[in-house]
DNA sequence: CGCCCACCATGATCTAGATCAAAGAATATT
DNA sequence: AATATTCTTTGATCTAGATCATGGTGGGCG
């Protein structure tokens, strides 16, 4: 969910097992030496010991809501997106987690939502006690879970203006800026940008159906706005269009 | 935004100054004990030293968003509203801080949202600088501080759920219910619930208009859900109906 | 006391986006 | 290669809630 900055940013491309097969996972120590750019080599030995990757198909629930929150997770490859349900199936989406994002963090004892994988995954796991016991000892560690998540907070405000009060185009311009952002700040070309998502999960993320989302998406394509190319790429013609786009300017 | 137990709850009923003078707050300095439960007498009395509380009277702007960020807040009473604004004025209200609530946290230098008062308001003043200061040398505030930003978190997801999936009625019974399960944390009493705010304000958290806001109100006071009272104060009739109509059930 | 102005309610109409339906297109399965 | 399956696109229609318009209401202030 949240987004960091990495000193490195290719995924670990170890041929892992199917799923849940657990090995030490040495691409996440990297990333979490990173998170915790401070700490000292003593720290970060302590911290690589408690570190495990397992590897999920597409399509796999990691935790469902409600579940108790034993485990902190770092993505190591693939997407996550994370859900709420209303008790009639309806569906949000709160996010889409990309390689780096952590996710499962809990202050109460059980997860507040549902996380399915959406690509093939790794995933890294932080027990949650052993977490706890470092944060204690690190404070800086601590500081830099903080700053993480009031980076979440401010995303999931944009994300309430965004689904209170704009436009089918505008979200969809929106989000589109939104995966090409996050693609820049994990070093990745933002353009043409990997739209890994299906419709229906991206319409469950903007508060619209799949119909509309696909609507949208031709409407955008047929006024040159973007292009729809490959792979699901999807090329963005004007950045600054699409930015204006995106915020009904 | 954040919603935390207090030890106690009643506001500081000093007969305070008109807008912009400033005294120290012994008030929040008791709140603040509380967040920081487990601190030392000397760490109190430090932050005690850098507190100060401020009155501002409805409909005053205490920050911008994108003005640089240099005070936290904390609601000593009355309402204060947090909003996001479009290009065009379209707005989102992304909270409604009651007493005991913070404000104005952010990791970057600047806030990202508008911060306005509903009622008259009390605010005790954090300078930042200093609060980071202490941050840096009491672990354990940095840690209260963060199950606070993560309890926002958990919120702020609730409200996308709200946002993006729910009805009309189903969003205005969601408010009257946090508004209710907010003043019962708080230790008032739960109903009838006070509603402080415009319909106008209403509508820009749910992301309705006003007319629609006022037609469900009436709506739900004609179906015997809701009574509506004076003094702004709206009676639930059944808590389990309100439950079950928030959710769709 | 009564006038004002901002808030609220309610009616009439419109529309963005939902819903319903069905035909392609891609991917997986035998 | 043929067939099932799931995803996407497109069309036709419907509707929840927006928009436009108007009158009611209550609290503040001269």
């Amino acid at each position: 969910m949240s987004t960091i900055d990495f000193a490195y940013s290719r995924d670990a491309n170890t041929k892992a097992d199917p799923a849940a097969e657990i090995h030490p996972c040495s691409a996440c120590t990297v990333r979490t030496l990173t998170v915790c750019a401070a700490l000292e080599a003593e720290e970060l030995r302590r911290l690589a010991e408690i570190l495990q990757t397992t590897r999920f198909d597409p399509g796999h629930t990691v935790f469902g809501e409600g579940e108790p929150a034993e485990t902190l997770y770092n993505v190591t490859s693939g997407t996550v997106k994370v859900y709420k349900l209303l008790p009639d199936g309806r569906r949000q989406i709160t996010g889409f987690l990309l390689p780096g994002d952590f996710f499962g963090l809990s202050v109460n004892d059980s997860y507040a939502y549902t996380a399915e994988t959406v690509t093939p995954v790794s995933l890294c796991r932080f027990p949650r006690r052993r977490m706890e016991a470092l944060l204690d000892e690190f404070p800086k560690m601590q500081r830099r879970l903080f700053s993480m998540a009031s980076n979440e907070l401010a995303a999931a405000q944009d994300q309430m203006l965004l689904l209170g009060r704009k436009t089918a185009k505008e979200k969809i311009c929106s989000f589109l800026l939104l995966l090409s952002q996050r693609a820049s700040r994990r070093g990745h070309k933002t353009n043409p940008v990997h739209v890994p998502m299906s419709r229906a999960d991206i319409a469950d993320y903007l508060g619209l159906t799949t119909e509309t989302v696909s609507r949208t998406f031709t409407q955008l394509k047929t006024s040159r706005v973007i292009s729809l190319l490959e792979g699901n790429k999807v090329q963005i013609q004007d950045m600054d269009d699409l930015l204006d786009l995106a915020e009904g300017a």
